[in-house]
DNA sequence: ATAAAATATTACTTCAAAGTAGCATTTAAT
DNA sequence: ATTAAATGCTACTTTGAAGTAATATTTTAT
């Protein structure tokens, strides 16, 4: 019921460069904003940049910046394109073949859990984040 | 959103031995029957024994039975058992300052999940769950 | 052309959860 | 008493996520 680290990390990168959509943001900055180490962030970046949510310039003067809109790119988009949905959208007590046919002994007990998960992360984009009226990214 | 291993484990004994509330197990059926390593089952069943659920009767014949009624214990007490619940309530951002009054990012869309999580295990008891009507324990 | 400042990639290290091994302890049946 | 069959404990190993190091590549300013 916690995202993994890398999720977390995804996440609030996207987070933050959403306060100011069209700037330009060098790694650098990133890792001295958001306080993530330095390799860790730019593995991250490219995995965003292949998964098209932001595109790469390289070279001096060079950063990342949003190909696309903050408003088009759902929770659930970012957790996959950093290490898959499948974590957290499983049984609950790990059950390949787990479903309303055939249930686990938590199976009815764990839907409402999950679907207000998927509900969160398949319905809310970046942009419906709170991003410009909170401190913390 | 899927519970440690740990969690599965300590969940899946408790709900296989509430089938039969009142028999005595011994740690090499609950193996056999629940595909769990010996040595980790064993260390599991000293923190259920700690945290009151159950009882162990040493020597040769021994094994272990419910202390509490499997309606006394809550889903939420069991994680505690084993593992904690902080992993599994707190920020899903990791911060540790994280509430109403000083959200992060993602607080907003987070407190629904939580609040459905913490109301199917803090209200259901391992009798509650689906005991006698499923095959996957 | 060269240097500077950025991203990209590959391989390695660390850490905590998970899992394993071996031995000590307990108790009932004989 | 002895043995067999169970639990209890402590230390070790494995594994995968997380984090780090080193080097290659790209592009702009000079």
């Amino acid at each position: 019921m916690k995202l993994s680290n890398t999720s977390e990390y995804a996440l609030r990168i996207l987070c933050f460069m959403a306060k100011d959509e069209n700037r330009l943001y060098s790694a650098k900055y990133l890792i001295d904003e958001l306080k993530i180490s330095d390799k860790y962030l730019r593995r991250l970046m490219t995995d965003l940049t292949k998964a098209g949510f932001i595109t790469s310039i390289q070279g001096r003067d060079g950063g990342y910046k949003f190909l696309k809109g903050s408003g088009e790119i759902y929770l659930a988009d970012v957790i996959n394109a950093v290490e898959g949905m499948d974590k957290y959208t499983g049984c609950s007590l790990g059950f390949c073949e787990c479903s309303d046919k055939n249930p686990c002994v938590m199976h009815s007990t764990w839907v409402p859990v999950r679907t207000e998960f998927l509900k969160a992360f398949t319905t809310k984009t970046i942009k419906d984040l709170d991003i410009m009226t909170v401190t913390k990214y």
